[in-house]
DNA sequence: AAGCTTTCCGGAAACGTTTCCGATATTTTT
DNA sequence: AAAAATATCGGAAACGTTTCCGGAAAGCTT
C-alpha cells in the first residue's frame, strides 16, 4: 500500500476513487484524502518575459523596491534607482501591461469601432485617432462591423471584455437600435461617437458638415445653372443621411426650386444601388441636369456610367458629391466634392474621448462640427 | 493623546514622523507603528463591471463554480450551470480578458505593424487579418510606424508590453537593423512577416510575386516593342525593392536588352522622388520609351506629369507598375498593373501566423508567395 | 540625548480569473 | 453493507503589478 501523506502510515490508508485520471486515496487515522501525482515529469519552466520579481530576485530587492524604482517614485535612493534601471535593462524587461491594467483598473487602452477600414474615410480616421491617442499614451484597439449591426454588437462586447477605458463608434448603416451602446453607457463607459452618430444616446459628437456641406454643393450646381438636381441619398434611418438630404432641400427652397421626390433615391451606398437610380432619372420624360451623390463613391460609379452612355459631363449632367480621395481628382472629368478631412475628425474625436475618460465625473457631452470645404472642379462647371 | 491600536493604552504612545502626509505613532509597550488615516472619507464604490464575485454572490456560490459553468467545464452540475448563465446574463456579465490573459498566460490578441493604414495596400491587409483573427477567436491590435524605424521600434515594444501571442510586421522603408525582430523572436515570440520583409531573420513570410511580377510586367513591355524602358525602384535595402530590380533586369536579359543604369533610379516611394526621376530620364539623349514604377503611386504622379507636358501615353512613352487600386482603373488612360491582393495577404499571413501561436513548438518557418495578375490596359498598349 | 522626522525599503493585499487539490454527498460495486 | 467510484463543489494559489502600511536606521531639534 502507499504510505498517508501526513502520518506516513500504511494501515489505515484505502483507495477513494479516481479524480481527474490520478488514484486518491484517504488515511482513516487523519481523516485526510490526498492523491498521488502520476509521472512527475519535469516541466522545463517555459523561457518567459522577464518581470519585476526577475529583477529583484537579481539585486536582492523586493518587487515593490522595482516597482518604484521603474515609476520614479519619490520614495526611493537614487543610487538604487539607477542599478535597477541598469537590470532592467540588461533583461530587457518590459512590464506586463495585462497586469498594470487589471491592477490599476484602466486599461489605457481606447477602443474603435468603424465599418470597413479599408474606405479610405475610416482610415483616414483611424489614423487620426492613432496619433492623438499614442501622443497621450493611450493604445488603440480596431473592430470592424462590417457593416452588421450584430457584428458591431459583438464588437463593443468584446472591446468591454477587454476593458478598454472608452469607445469610439460610428454605426454601421443597418443599426437603428442602440441599446448596446446606451448599456456600456449606463455602465459608466466613455463613448464618442463619430461621423454616423446617434441621436439618441447622450454622448459627445464629431460630425462633419453635413447639412452646410450639401447646402453649398447644391447651391453650387443652381449657380451653374443647374435646376433639376436629383440626388442620391443614403439610408433613412441614417442620420448623417437625413441631415445631408435636408441641405439640399433648404438649397432648393432658397432659390425656389420645387423638390421633387422623383429626382430623390435613398441607395445604400452600394454599386447597384446608385445605378439603379442613374437608371431611373434617365428614363424620366425631363432628365436630370445635375447629380449630387451623398457618397463619392456613388459619383464615380455614376460618372463611368454616363461615360459609357456617351452623356456629356457636366455639360448635360453635371455632378458633385461628398468626400474627397486623390481619386475624385484625378478621375475625368475631375470631381467637385465637399471636401472633409478624416484626419481631423479622428484626431478630434479621439482627443474629446481621452478628455472624457480623464474627466469621467465632470465631463459635459457636447457636439463638435469639423469645417469642410467646397472644392469646384471640373465635373460641374457648365461651359456655355 | 490618542490610544495604541493594539493596546489601547495612551501612556506610551509617542509621535514618530509623517509619513505621506499623515502622523505616524509608536506604542512603546507593544513596540508598534501605527498611522491614523485623514478624514476618513467614505469612498463611494465606483460602479464596476460586474465580475465573476458578484454572480457567485448572487447564488452563495463560490468563484470557482462560477469560472467553470461558464467555461463549459464537465465538473458542473446542469442545473447549476443554467443559473448561473442566467445570473450572469442578468449582470450583463463580461468577463476581464486583462484577469483571463495574465492568469492563463495568454492575451488571444495579435499585434500588427504597418508602415501606413492610410494606404489602400495595408488598408486591405489588415482587413484580412481581422477576418482570420477574428473567425480564430483573436482580437487584433495595431500600430503604425509612419515609416519610421524608431516608432517601429516602439511599437514593438508595445505589443510585447501587452503581451500580443504573435506578432505581424511589414517594415518600414528605413529599416536596415532587425535587432528589435530578432530579440524578441529569441525569446519566443511568433512572428510573421509579410510584404517588407526581412531576409535575416529566422521567421515565416508572406511575399508577393515580386520577382516574377515585375518579370512579367517588364516582358509585356518588351513584347510591345519597348527598348528603353526605365524603372522606378525603391530603397536599395528594401528586400522586396531588390527583388523586383532583379525580374526587371532578368526580363531586359531574357530578351537580350542592355542594362543601362542610367535609367534605373532609387526612390523612396515619395513623390518628388518620382518627379526628379522622371526630369532626369527627359533630359536624356535618348529618352525611355516604358516607365516601369515598382509603385503605383509613384506611376500615377508620373502620369500627370507626362500629360501635363503633353506627352502621349502610351506611344511615347508606356507605363506599367505594381500594385493596383480602384485609381488605376480609372484614371486616364488606366493604367497596366501587376496586382495583388492585399486582402488575401493579410489572410494568409494571419492565419500563418495563428498556426505558429498554436504549434509553437514544432512551427517550422516557411515562405509563401501570393499569386499575382498581370492586369493589362491601355497605358502600355501601343497603338501602331 | 531624548524626542521627532525623514528616508528608504519590505510585506502583503488587491485586481479578476483559472486551476490545482481536496472535501463531501451520492451512487455504484463487490 | 462495506468499499470504491463518481459527481459537484469550495478553498487557495498563481498570474505580474501597484500600493497601503509599517519598520528601522539615520538625521534634526531642542
Amino acid at each position: 500500500m502507499i504510505a498517508c501523506k501526513k502520518c506516513g502510515k500504511e494501515e489505515d490508508v484505502v483507495r477513494s476513487g479516481f479524480v481527474r485520471g490520478s488514484q486518491r486515496l484517504y488515511c482513516k487515522t487523519c481523516e485526510i484524502y490526498f492523491s498521488i501525482k502520476p509521472a512527475n515529469q519535469l516541466v522545463s519552466k517555459t523561457p518567459h518575459q522577464t518581470t519585476i520579481v526577475d529583477v529583484a530576485k537579481v539585486l536582492g530587492v523586493s518587487p515593490s523596491t522595482v516597482s518604484r524604482a521603474l515609476n520614479n517614485s519619490s520614495e526611493i535612493n537614487e543610487y538604487t534607482r539607477q542599478e535597477i534601471i541598469k537590470v532592467a535593462n540588461e533583461l530587457d524587461y518590459r512590464p506586463n501591461l495585462l497586469a498594470k491594467s487589471l491592477n490599476r483598473g484602466k486599461s489605457h487602452t481606447i477602443g474603435v469601432i468603424i465599418p470597413d477600414i479599408q474606405r479610405p474615410f475610416f482610415a483616414g480616421v483611424v489614423a487620426g485617432i492613432q496619433k492623438i491617442a499614442s501622443e497621450a499614451g493611450y493604445r488603440v484597439m480596431i473592430c470592424q462591423s462590417n457593416e452588421s449591426h450584430y457584428t458591431e454588437i459583438l464588437n463593443v462586447q468584446a472591446l468591454v471584455a477587454s476593458r478598454v477605458d472608452g469607445l469610439l463608434i460610428s454605426h454601421t448603416k443597418e443599426t437603428n437600435s442602440f441599446e448596446h451602446v446606451k448599456l456600456q453607457l449606463k455602465k459608466g463607459l466613455p463613448i464618442v461617437h463619430f461621423d454616423r452618430v446617434c441621436g439618441e444616446v447622450d454622448t459627445a459628437k464629431v460630425i462633419q458638415e453635413d447639412f452646410s456641406g450639401s447646402f453649398a454643393l447644391v447651391e453650387h450646381l443652381i449657380q451653374q445653372g443647374c435646376t433639376r438636381i436629383a440626388v442620391c441619398a443614403g439610408p433613412k434611418d441614417l442620420l448623417i443621411s437625413e441631415n445631408r438630404l435636408n441641405g439640399y432641400k433648404a438649397a432648393l427652397v432658397k432659390y425656389g426650386i420645387p423638390i421633387d421626390e422623383e429626382l430623390i433615391f435613398h441607395s445604400n451606398f452600394r454599386e447597384a444601388d446608385s445605378l439603379i437610380a442613374l437608371a431611373r432619372w434617365l428614363d424620366l420624360s425631363k432628365k436630370p441636369d445635375a447629380i449630387f451623390a451623398l457618397h463619392y463613391g456613388n459619383a464615380i460609379e455614376m460618372m463611368v456610367e454616363l461615360k459609357q452612355k456617351g452623356i456629356k459631363i457636366p455639360n448635360e449632367i453635371a455632378l458633385a458629391a461628398f468626400g474627397d480621395d486623390l481619386l475624385a481628382s484625378l478621375i475625368e472629368p475631375s470631381l467637385t466634392v465637399f471636401y472633409q478631412s478624416a484626419y481631423t475628425i479622428g484626431q478630434e474625436a479621439a482627443s474629446i474621448l481621452i478628455d472624457n475618460i480623464i474627466n469621467k465625473e465632470t465631463f459635459i457631452p457636447f457636439t463638435k462640427t469639423i469645417k469642410g470645404e467646397l472644392i469646384i472642379r471640373r465635373s460641374s462647371k457648365k461651359t456655355s
